[in-house]
Order: structure tokens, then C-alpha cells, then sequence
DNA sequence: CACTCATGAACAATCGGTTGCGCAATTTTG
DNA sequence: CAAAATTGCGCAACCGATTGTTCATGAGTG
């Protein structure tokens, strides 16, 4: 069969028409019995498949979501697109994909792509060099939905989902004060994301309730490349006053950053200690892995985020703002618990 | 604007109709220069966007690809992806993702998925339950082209690109007999990859040149559960002779190996190596990774495999089978190389 | 001055479906 | 047994584009 079969040619075999095929082929109870048979026995006998292009086209829906995030290499992000996915599929939806790289003239370029390829909805965690958001008011004018997760855009008014690391960002220091540490750094992320912000006031509200003063050279902010992080793990370990202990923006973060650490001479655990966001399956095999990490459920954001595209797309006039904050998990390896 | 603009909408605006609106917006030298002038100025305005279901509707292409996959979070497979996509965009095509979890069901869903929304080619990397071919060969049936990368069907006739692990199997054995290692187990995959069957028999030329009787104890199949390789490698060391190298189906494998190892307290690098297949990065982090690892170039088979579909999109009548074998390379770590 | 030609735009078919409406033929109802 | 209701299917418009053909207008030619 060169060219697939269609309705036409189905309806051309029987000798009847292409409405009445269509109407056969979803059971409609107008059209006989025998009719009926007989069309879905063709159907099937010809292998037919509906063009989903000309449904899609009648429907004004692709049932495509587009996906836009920095880098699927990082588990956090592989983790939440099977949330997005399964959530989709489960929905009818297919999911297309994206990478930023972390750029913001990719994510742009996705973007308008999503919007040419006639997406029905968008799910965007932000590129790290993101500082504008002008394609995605675009896209809100066009009134498709977008909903951000993890790296939210600030200023914008469309449903997003994120775990706030503020409460335990406090936690985790507070944490690292209970073992007795009380020179903690921050190895931050950029400034341009909410949840820099977060970890910073997370970080301060720690230090103030114990009254520690803020030492301004303990905080860092990183753009998350490789070199950066080596070079902002190496000033704090040139202080006078090194710190005993690291936050790390995320485990990535924390790898690069326990390397410099080691070969300085340090050893992990016990000169030096990290807490890391994120908890990546792979730390669990490193012989020194962070002493605690905190846990920000990827997959859970990635179905909640698709589910709030779905349902916008489901029914566009419901425009309210769904906001969905994750209650992340200060997670302490069984090793270094404190007995309460 | 509620519903976006469309030729109609621009066409009744201006007193044309829609052909005019078409052949003024694609510069056809039939359009009246004011015309044309016109029409674009109140495009731009409106902001149109071409509604690409209809075009693909017309076209009789939808500028999809989908891929399916094992797993995203395998950095092998999302660097693939990678390059899958980086091929894809610059060709105008985008990405349908989805993930398998090495579930044959799963994978027959998602090429039915994919049929129904009408991609214009498919990407497979197999997952390592399928045991069948028949959703392959309905899609062969339908003229779609579909390419094989890294986990590659047997017995179907299409386009594929894969790493041919014999030869470099064999380097890696003999790498270790060099080191004086001859008890070498073989964590291999399971029996329904080709590339289970690579590894045993450059494993077997290896030794056979060497003359070296094959053990069989040493030689595991496994699922690629975790379990499962935990089970195998317990059996390995409960062993009278256990093995004093491992090579491991990849490094994940390695991985969880390398773990039960240590539980028993043996040292890595020690008292056992490993060698392990798909050279990850964050193995770099590892105190004592696996003293060789065997590079695939994921990104590169990406991008091949992108190449092999979308030139077969192209001109489906150049319906030549492509095979692209990819060849890996041994990296054997700075501090464990042999100086010739 | 009738005649060809180039120009600019409208008409209409097409891609592959969906769906409201109309019209026979048959069956039910009073 | 005639009127009404039901059954079974065709007709045609529509979704938003593309593209071959036709047609009117005005300019150029012999």
C-alpha cells in the first residue's frame, strides 16, 4: 500500500460516502448495522489510521506539548520529564522536546519553534541565562499556556510549580550549627533565579536566629559552569577563615566543588562538609557523598506541571493562576543523623 | 486577539482573498507590489503565524521525528538525544520523546503513539525486554522509516548505527591479561542486544588467542535490574577462583557492582577492577573508578541516526539501508596506563 | 484600431477528516 | 390506512493553508 488508506479510498471500495464512514468508524448510531461492519472491517483490513494532521486541523488542537529545559543530562531534569511524560501520555498528549543548554537564544529559538509547530501548551523550566521575558509574554499574548517549573520566571503571571528552599535551606544550616559548624558558605546559583533568592534568605534567616554575623566573602553566585564553580570553591578556600561547611546549589555543583576540596589535600566528611540540593541517584555511590542533600521530588513537578497545562488547555476560559509549591525534604544520610 | 490572525482574517481585512494573501506573504512576483506590501505590514501587525497543522495537512508532513528510548536519566541516551536534536532543529524537524523504561509494551505504545500522530520518521533504541519485532515491521509496512541507533534490532532491514564492541572488547581483555589478570568475568547484557553478543565474543577471541579456557561461571547475563546485577556479582565473588576483573555491561552496572564489592570488603582497584562500557562523567568523581572505560560517542550516534532518518524522510526513494558503525574507543585511566 | 501580452488578483480544487442538515425509505402509531 | 416517527445515508460546509487556472484590465505592437 503506497499511499495509507484513507477514508476516501475506504469509502470509494464500499461505495458509499465519506461522511458515512467517518460516522461508521466512531459508532454512530445513525448508520446501520451492516454498514458499520463493514466499514471497520475495511478499516481494519487496510490497516487505516486516522490522519491525526486533518483531526488537528478540524479539532484547532495538535495534542502536543512542548518541553523547554536546560539540560536533560541532569538527572534532575530526565527525572521531571518522565513526571511531564507520563502525565501526558496518560492525557492523550505527546511530548516534544527542547534543551536550552542554559542559553537564553536557544530557549527563545524553542520557543517560537513551539509556537510554529502549533503546540497546544508549553512547560518551561528556565535557562540559567535567562534575564528577559519577552518570548514568553509573546506567547501569552497568543494565549497559549505556559506553566513554569523549578526555574520559574519571576514577574510573569502564568501557573508555575517549584519547590520553595527557603524553610529548608534554614533547616539544613541549622543543621550544620546543631554538628557544631558554624563557618558555612553558600555556593549560590544566579542571580537572574527565584531560587537563588530562596536559598540566600533561607541561608540568612538561619544565621540571624542564632545571631551569627553574615560573612558577605562566604557567599557566592555561580552561572553553573564547570570553571566558575572550580574558581569560587577555590577563593573560599583562600580565606583566612575557610569555611567547615558548603551549600551547594545543586549536587553538580557540589561534585566540582568536593574535587577542588580533595585536591587541596582536604578530606571530605571531616574537614570540610557539604550539603547539596537535589539528590541524585549517583551520589549514593560516591565513598564520600554529601552528609545531607535536599530532595525536590522532579518527578512530582514534572506531572504537576503537566498537569496544569492540561487542564488549561482543557478549559482555557478557567485562567486563574495555579501555583504549586513542592515541600522539599532535607534528607541526612543515616551516618550522620542526629539523635534527638 | 482572541483567535489568531489567519490569511481569511487578513484577507478580509484587506478586500483580498486568501490565495492573494498566500502568494503576497511567500513574495510571489505575480502580487502587486502594493499588495504584497500591505499584507506583510498587517501580518507583521496582527502577528501571524502560519497555522502549520494546515501546511502539514497539505504537505502531507508533520516535521516530527519521535524517538523512543530506555531511559533519559542514562547519560548515555541523553546525550544521544542531544545530538538527535541539535541534527533535528537545523533541519527544521522536532523532537517526540518518549521512554520505553526497556518495557516492551511501553514501546509498543509509543510507536502506536507516534503512527497515530503521524511523525515523519522514528528514532529506536531498543528496549532490552523486546523480544518481538512485530511493531517494527507494521511501520516498515506503512513506509515509515524508522532507524536502529546503539540497541539495534536483529533481523529487520532498517538503517541503523551502532558501536561494533568486538574488537574493542577483545583490547580491553587483553589490556588486562597485560596487567597479568586472567580471571575476568563478563557482566554482559541480555541476550536479546546485539551488542550482548559483541562483548562475548571479542571476550572469547580475546582469550582464545591467548588460549586461555573459557570459564563459564565468569560469564553472566543480565537484565540490567538492579537486583539482578547485584545477585550476579554476589555469585561471582562466592566463587572458588572469583574474578579478579570485571567487565560490565555499562557503567551503571559497573557501579552497583563495585558497591556489592565493597560491602564484602574488597578494594577497588585492588583486590578487583572494573572495566565498564559508556564512559559516564560524573565516574570522574569517583574515588576509584573503573581503571578503562569503552567509549561509544553517544552524541555522535545521535546525530547519525538523525542524519539516516531525516535523509530517508527526504527521499524516501533512496530506500538503501544505511549501517553506521561507530567506532568506540578504550580509555584506559592516566594512572593505570601501560607505558609501552 | 483590432490584437497580443503582461500584470494583478479572483476562483476553485485539494489535503483528510468532522458534522449539521436534508431527504428518502421503512417502520411505528392512532 | 394515512400520518408521524424512525432509520440509513448523502450533500455540503468547514478547519487553514497551497496552487493551477481563469479572467479582467491596461499597456505595447503592427
Amino acid at each position: 500500500m503506497l499511499h495509507p488508506a484513507t477514508m476516501k479510498s475506504i469509502a470509494q471500495q464500499l461505495g458509499v460516502t465519506v461522511s458515512t464512514v467517518s460516522r461508521a468508524l466512531q459508532d454512530h448510531p445513525r448508520i446501520g448495522l451492516r454498514t458499520r461492519e463493514r466499514v471497520h472491517e475495511l478499516a481494519e483490513q487496510w490497516g487505516y489510521v486516522p490522519n491525526s494532521t486533518a483531526i488537528n486541523l478540524k479539532r484547532k488542537r495538535t495534542f502536543n506539548i512542548g518541553v523547554v529545559l536546560p539540560f536533560l543530562t541532569e538527572q534532575f531534569f530526565s527525572m521531571a520529564i518522565s513526571g511531564i511524560e507520563d502525565v501526558a501520555i496518560g492525557e492523550g498528549y505527546s511530548v516534544l522536546l527542547m534543551q536550552s543548554r542554559n542559553d537564553y537564544e536557544r530557549e527563545r529559538i524553542a520557543i517560537s519553534t513551539f509556537i510554529k509547530h502549533g503546540v497546544d501548551g508549553i512547560i518551561v523550566s528556565l535557562a540559567s541565562e535567562t534575564h528577559n521575558n519577552d518570548h514568553f509574554s509573546t506567547v501569552n499574548n497568543h494565549g497559549l499556556p505556559i506553566v513554569f517549573f523549578d526555574r520559574v520566571a519571576r514577574n510573569l503571571p502564568n501557573s508555575c510549580v517549584y519547590a520553595d528552599l527557603t524553610e529548608v535551606t534554614t533547616e539544613a544550616v541549622d543543621y550544620l550549627f546543631r554538628r557544631g559548624i558554624d563557618r558555612i558558605a553558600l555556593l549560590n546559583g544566579p542571580g537572574t533565579l527565584q531560587a537563588t533568592d530562596e536559598r540566600l534568605t533561607g541561608y540568612l534567616t538561619a544565621l540571624a536566629s542564632r545571631g551569627v554575623p553574615v560573612n558577605q566573602a562566604y557567599l557566592k553566585n555561580l552561572d553553573l559552569s564547570r570553571d566558575n564553580t572550580i574558581r569560587a570553591m577555590n577563593e573560599l578556600l583562600e580565606l583566612p577563615e575557610p569555611p567547615r561547611a558548603v551549600l551547594a546549589f545543586h549536587d553538580y555543583i557540589a561534585l566540582d566543588a568536593m574535587q577542588v576540596c580533595r585536591e587541596r589535600g582536604l578530606v571530605i566528611n571531616q574537614d570540610i562538609f557539604f550539603v547539596s540540593y537535589s539528590n541524585l541517584s549517583f551520589c549514593a555511590y560516591l565513598e564520600q557523598p554529601p552528609i545531607a542533600s535536599i530532595e525536590q521530588f522532579p518527578y512530582e513537578m514534572g506531572r504537576k506541571a503537566a498537569e496544569f497545562v492540561i487542564a488549561t488547555i482543557s478549559d482555557p476560559a478557567a485562567t486563574e493562576r495555579q501555583i504549586n509549591v513542592i515541600r522539599p525534604a532535607l534528607t541526612i544520610r543515616p551516618e550522620w543523623r542526629i539523635d534527638q
